[in-house]
DNA sequence: TTGAGTGCAAAGGCTTTGCAGTGCT
DNA sequence: AGCACTGCAAAGCCTTTGCACTCAA
């Protein structure tokens, strides 16, 4: 039996949330700092590895650079400002139903996608 | 007026091959080297640079951790096989409808996508 | 005692940048 | 001479790994 992981615990937490968003490496450990006052960025990386593996968050990748994760379930994609990097989710999947034709013209066997729109966000436009 | 330039010379013809596919750039380097017989990692990368902002090639992102280039122009997605890496084009753009739903819904005024499904490709898959 | 969970520090892998040399213009 | 283009080398940035320590089982 595992012994006790606060740090993981945390994390696991994090992602029950109600709010489903994307956490940066980064933003998660400051997270985890404020939930129990300690964590390493080496620790929270092999955690949320561990909650992949387990298959209870996913790596998402919006094309800045930086490993992104969320929690599993609801599948949607995201919108990323080109100008402040400010994401927001795009409601719904755009592309349950492209997926039959792909692999009909491909012979790939369709595992999973990752889709990110870019623009300008509300507040960069005006 | 700028002086010859050999690399980007070469990375133009590249990008101009009837072939469209996205080279990363190590691969634009391997190419380059077999085209005049010289070229530098940085160089590629700085000829890219230059051509990606004149809009004759973009930057793409497979989520693979590399920096990837492809011509501009006729714009399509991409299935990438999680096992072997190879990479093969989705004819035709599944996104060209969704575009101003997304626009609606989140406030953003769009301005390009990244899209790679990941999947296993048929000599993997067998 | 044994090994999972942690922190710290360092290694990796790729992208970017600094700088000095070279050759058009 | 002035400057764009190059190469080489080094710096950056994140991600990933090594190692030694702590503590529950």
């Amino acid at each position: 039996m595992p012994r006790p992981s606060p740090v993981r615990d945390a994390l696991r937490e994090l992602f029950e949330r109600p709010e489903h968003r994307t956490w940066s490496l980064e933003e998660l450990l400051g997270e985890v700092h404020g939930m129990i006052g300690g964590g390493d960025y080496s620790t929270v990386f092999r955690a949320v590895a561990v909650l992949e593996e387990h298959g209870h968050v996913s790596r998402v990748d919006l094309g800045d650079g930086l490993a992104r994760y969320e929690a599993s379930g609801a599948h949607h994609e995201h919108v990323r400002c080109e100008r402040c990097g400010q994401v927001a989710e795009v409601p719904g999947c755009v592309l349950a139903d492209a997926a039959e034709a792909i692999e009909a013209s491909t012979g790939f066997r369709l595992r999973g996608h990752s889709l990110v729109f870019s623009g300008v966000c509300p507040e960069c436009a005006s």
